[in-house]
DNA sequence: GTCTATAAAGTGATAGAC
DNA sequence: GTCTATCACTTTATAGAC
């Protein structure tokens, strides 16, 4: 009997325990500030909200987050970190694989940052003006230092390049892939007011550009 | 003898008056105060800076902000809607002229625009913030509203499209364009970094940009 | 862990002397 | 017009009760 009631408690235990661990990475307290940081950070930048934005959001208290966090810096710093590399990671596999050839990537990069964007259509901007605002704290974040090698991609492209005998800088080709990419986002409001665009309308340009990215690639450097 | 007196001081002021004049655009107090916030603003953006960086940039004091601008927002709506003209009155008259092609308006608007940005690299950072901050207000001070019409620019890109009965919305082609001119402008630290390219070398690239976007976007309209 | 209350520092704006 | 001094308010951060 003794035994039973033993193992009846362990089992409560074992099940509470995962339960906990399975729950505590979306519904901590600690989780629901960091959500409600990145949401308010990312909509308004570092400098135009207050730590009582962040708190309210959340729906706890403001001293809750120098309890957890030490200050509104740090928070923001734990933020700025987890979204370069949310940006960064997705690419930094498919730029740096030597399986795949030039215009492949270029395929995968469109295809998964943009799928990516539309989830997150604040990240670019956010991300452009924390390099920005502070380039080498930026870049040291996302893992980035001079030594680091050139991602493979820039070795591909080049390649192209000279044996195609194109006469251009591969940067110029790199921003070019980069703003494609990545511009629509920044520039929202203009598709939205000038080109007088719905948002279903938006998604299906969207949509259409992962198809093209590559396409419109292979033309730039053709006519190069 | 008093009456050469007279000429004489007459003619002093009649000097001092078009001196003033002359110098008064670039050394008035007021205007100087302009420029530190333009400075400030545009490198910090409106949260971030303090009125008080903005005195030290000039060289008076904090005071003088109020006297001459009420407020730190009515000073900067000042300077937004003098960075949005800067920006947008080169483009629109380019834009809507009907005597000049398609082409021949995307190889003037990328010559005019890169020489600018050029010397203003900071201003299209400056103008994604503001015009993401407040879309509104942005488009209103730019003295676009939902009734204007589309700029030629725009219906000479559609006709092009139908006439070669290309399969891709004009929007995308535009997004492209405006990408190709503005990103590197956005994206300065990756070139420098990543990139490691010296100023000079950006500089190469940059000018080299103005030459191939036209070619580029033909490229592009052909591939689509 | 979470709250209330408050300290400590910062920030926009103004009054008043010169 | 320009400055110093200061007010009024906000904002980050912490102390201490529960």
């Amino acid at each position: 009997m003794l035994k039973n009631m033993c193992l009846i408690v362990c089992f409560n235990q074992m099940i509470k325990c995962n339960f906990t661990r399975l729950m505590e990475k979306n519904s901590t307290t600690e989780e629901k500030i960091k959500q409600a940081a990145r949401k308010v950070f990312t909509q308004k930048g570092y400098a135009a909200t207050r730590t009582r934005d962040i708190a309210e959001e959340s729906g706890f208290n403001l001293a809750l987050i120098n309890y957890y966090f030490r200050s509104k810096e740090k928070l923001f710093d734990i933020i700025m970190t987890e979204e370069i590399s949310g940006f960064a990671e997705k690419v930094v596999a498919i730029v740096n694989t030597a399986t795949t050839g030039f215009y492949e990537k270029v395929e995968q990069i469109a295809d998964t940052y943009i799928s990516f964007l539309i989830d997150h259509p604040g990240v670019p901007l956010f991300i452009i003006n924390a390099m920005n605002d502070d380039p080498k704290k930026f870049f040291s974040k996302m893992g980035f230092n001079p030594k680091t090698e050139p991602p493979i991609v820039l070795m591909q492209l080049l390649e192209i390049l000279i044996q195609e005998k194109r006469n251009v800088h591969p940067m110029n080709i790199m921003m070019n892939i980069m703003g494609m990419i990545v511009f629509p986002f920044l520039a929202t409001p203009i598709a939205q007011r000038i080109g007088n665009m719905s948002k279903s309308e938006l998604m299906f340009v969207l949509e259409h550009r992962k198809k093209m990215i590559p396409v419109w690639t292979k033309a730039i450097i053709e006519a190069s």
